[in-house]
DNA sequence: AGCACGCCGACT
DNA sequence: GTCGGCGTGCTC
């Protein structure tokens, strides 16, 4: 049923009963499918409809006019108009855009700014109960009435089940209350508070303020990207805050992209502190009531901040004025399944399609970035170095092939020293082992079997706390076996290398007294369990936080002043193109955490090539000089920046069909000079839950669309539909 | 993405 | 004999 209580915008691409419309929906299908406009609606592009296909009945947007694919007896009505504001037409541009530049359908572009479906249609009216105004207090009440009256006094109107509680009464009495006239129900007023832009910012120093000058003089300016430049500590969220005070002055929304929201407590309260209210969140633990609410209220223009992981960058904002990409650099914006894209280059892409401002923040700029600025395309703001604060921490090399740890230990006798003077100050530690569980690698002392998953070519990974033996990349667990599968001896089973549990036990053995704690995704589940995290290690009940990458991101912690890397070579082994320069970021990161207050701190890497150009980098500080370098060997090899990357990665549960049909692509592989094609070779992962993976590695220069011609190469070949085909246009990792 | 249709194993 | 496993194909 058609209904206008939202306007349906300019007349321009309005269908009238019996035309044809084309209709995307939030599937992966190659195209919009047609319908005819029923009698009694009007429609506009964008409009939510409501469809019929198959047998059931599904939501999808009005993209435009009916081209005639269709013979009319295939031609199915419109069912009917969802009663939302339509999809902005920005919207529906980032979504073809993405679509052709991913070789992925538009629809299943579409269904990730469609998000949930429950969304589509309006929640119903939640009942709050208030003391009613119109009438005096009665001058006698009950015990009980009387508790209500003090509950609702103290405090806004509420649901009936928490008015239960506070009040400590039963429902009956409020019933009753209701029936006397002294307490009415009303429909919860759930409009958002908005944020206060009027509010002062904190004082900045001068190289700040005209940071944030040039951000805010970019807002209503159209296009432009502006990279962000600081270290840990320069005011780079209090400059951009700045930005968004200004976008919201100017009656405009803001997005703001972060690449970790679970540990994002810290992020929300500054943003509270500066703004009155929390921001709107958006990321995949939000539950779907929020959800609905969120994305309602983008839609209708209501919500004025969201900060999200890059999914809210398909978020239906009507009116985006700026977005923030924050640390900019980091590699968890890029997806990986699914459809494939770095939501640091979408954004871009979208603010060029809705003529706003980007803003690119990050101490450790990835190496795009720099070179964009340095190209003029970008245009670079640094900030001047922590003002009044401790300086960076001095980064130290631990060579563990002279300061070697005690046997079967990971910690050199100088981190456990430095540990030691550290938490004797009372101050606290940062032990950082980007590895989950107990060890990486079970291995039979007997046979030199070792624990591999049955699944993907992976080796299991032992938990300890949990006595399992799971697989990082498909989940599959087994109990901690007794006995060697392989000869059955038992007692040989030996675990290899270290992983966080490993590295606290040693701790725990080395300084018994010690309080130590546990950081990573096994044990930090959750906000609450984040939050509480904080809290403790804010009120020094902690002296050394043990921890993967999951507390490299955003935390600050006054009186951690020691950073110790356990394996500062971790990230190097694999052949990953941007294996040093992840590193590099990651590290610096790491090491940033220590001493951001007023006192100076200290990071220890543990490394077995101090000479290492990556390693004297660090230690140096030398920022510059490591880019250089790295640059000059992406531009040797025309790597990006400096040329452009595709993968193809066919996969089939049956081997042999998934290479014939590697070899049946590679008969048809486009002849383009400039391009080269290389493959089909066996993928990283060349086992991945069950399915067997084959690559192939498109490489071009600058200049080369690659999408356009991998969509025509795949077009030539049919596979059978068991050989399923991933794209990654710009691939990140490559594993 | 669903949902149906279709072709092979263990149940009443 | 059928119930049901999921592999394959289609939906305007």
């Amino acid at each position: 049923m058609s209904n206008d209580s939202y306007p349906q915008g300019p007349n321009h691409d309005t269908f009238a009963p019996g035309e044809r419309v084309r209709v995307m929906l939030p599937l992966p299908l190659s195209e919009a499918y047609e319908y005819r406009v029923g009698a009694d609606l009007r429609l506009t592009g964008g409009d939510f409809v409501e469809v019929p296909l198959g047998r059931r009945n599904l939501v999808g947007v009005v993209w435009g006019g009916g081209a005639g694919g269709i013979e009319e007896g295939r031609l199915r009505p419109v069912s009917s108009r969802v009663d939302l504001p339509p999809l902005p037409e920005v919207s529906r541009r980032i979504v073809e855009w993405v679509a052709e530049y991913t070789v992925s359908p538009p629809g299943a572009v579409l269904r990730m700014a469609m998000s949930v479906p429950e969304a589509l249609h309006a929640p119903r009216a939640r009942l709050v109960y208030g003391l009613a105004t119109a009438s005096p207090l009665p001058a006698a009440l009950t015990p009980a009435r009387r508790r209500v009256v003090d509950a609702l006094m103290a405090g806004p109107p509420r649901p009936s089940a928490e008015l239960v509680r506070d009040a400590g009464v039963s429902p009956a009495v409020i019933r009753a209350m209701v029936d006397a006239g002294i307490v009415i129900a009303q429909a919860s007023d759930d409009s958002l508070p908005s944020p206060d832009w009027r509010r002062a910012g904190p004082a900045l120093i001068p190289g700040q303020a005209a940071a944030a000058r040039e951000l805010c003089a970019a807002v209503d300016g159209g296009y432009r990207v502006l990279v962000v430049d600081g270290q840990p500590g320069a005011g780079k969220t209090e400059v951009y805050f700045e930005a968004i005070a200004a976008t919201l002055a100017a009656g405009r929304q803001v997005l703001v992209l972060l690449p970790e929201i679970a540990l994002g407590a810290q992020w929300l309260a500054r943003f509270a502190a500066r703004f009155g209210v929390p921001p709107l969140v958006w990321h995949s633990e939000v539950g779907q009531a929020v959800r609905r609410r969120t994305w309602r209220s983008v839609l209708t223009g209501e919500a004025a901040v969201v900060v999200g992981a890059r999914s809210a960058l398909f978020l239906p904002f009507p009116n985006l004025g700026l977005i923030v990409v924050d640390e900019e650099h980091d590699g968890s914006f890029k997806q990986e399944d699914g459809v494939a894209y770095h939501a640091r280059d979408m954004a871009v892409v979208r603010a060029r399609l809705g003529a706003i401002p980007v803003a690119l923040v990050s101490a450790t700029p990835s190496l795009e970035t720099i070179i964009n600025a340095r190209r003029g395309r970008y245009h670079l703001l640094t900030l001047p170095d922590r003002p009044g604060a401790a300086p960076l921490p001095a980064i130290e090399l631990v060579d563990l092939t002279r300061d070697r740890p005690a046997r079967g230990g990971f910690v050199a006798p100088s981190l456990a020293a430095a540990l030691a003077e550290t938490t004797a100050r009372g101050e606290q530690a940062l032990l950082f082992l980007n590895r989950r569980g107990y060890a990486p690698l079970t291995l039979c002392r007997g046979c030199g079997h070792r624990m591999a998953c049955p699944a993907c070519t992976a080796w299991l990974v032992e938990h300890r706390l949990i006595r399992r033996l799971i697989c990082h990349h498909c989940g599959f667990a087994v109990a901690l076996p007794e006995a060697c599968p392989s000869c059955g001896a038992t007692d040989t089973l030996a675990a290899c290398g270290p992983g966080v549990e490993r590295l606290a036990e040693e701790i725990g053995a080395l300084f018994p007294q010690l309080r130590w704690v546990m950081a990573t995704s096994d044990t930090l589940t959750g906000p609450r369990e984040a939050a509480d995290l904080v809290r403790r290690i804010e009120a020094h009940e902690i002296d050394a936080i043990i921890g993967t990458q999951i507390v490299a991101k955003g935390y600050h912690f006054p009186l951690l002043t020691l950073v110790g890397v356990i394996d500062a070579d971790l990230g190097l082994s694999g052949g990953d193109l941007r294996a040093a320069e992840r590193t590099f970021q990651l590290l610096s990161q790491v090491a940033g955490r220590a001493g951001r207050a007023e006192r100076s701190g200290r990071a220890l890497l543990q490394t077995t090539m101090p000479a290492h150009p990556l390693m004297t980098a660090l230690a140096s500080g030398d920022r510059q000089r490591f880019l250089a370098a790295e640059e000059a060997a992406r531009a040797a090899t025309a790597m990006p920046p400096f040329g452009r990357l595709a993968a193809l990665i066919l996969s089939a549960r049956d081997e042999t069909q998934v290479d014939a049909a590697a070899r049946a692509l590679a008969q048809t592989a486009p002849r383009v000079p400039g391009v080269r094609i290389l493959g089909p070779a066996p993928a990283p992962l060349a086992l991945l839950r069950g399915r067997h993976r084959r690559r192939f590695l498109v490489h071009g220069g600058k200049a080369v669309r690659l999408s356009p011609l991998i969509r025509a190469w795949m077009a030539q070949v049919r596979l059978p539909s068991a050989v399923r085909i991933q794209v990654d246009i710009d691939p990140f990792s490559f594993l």
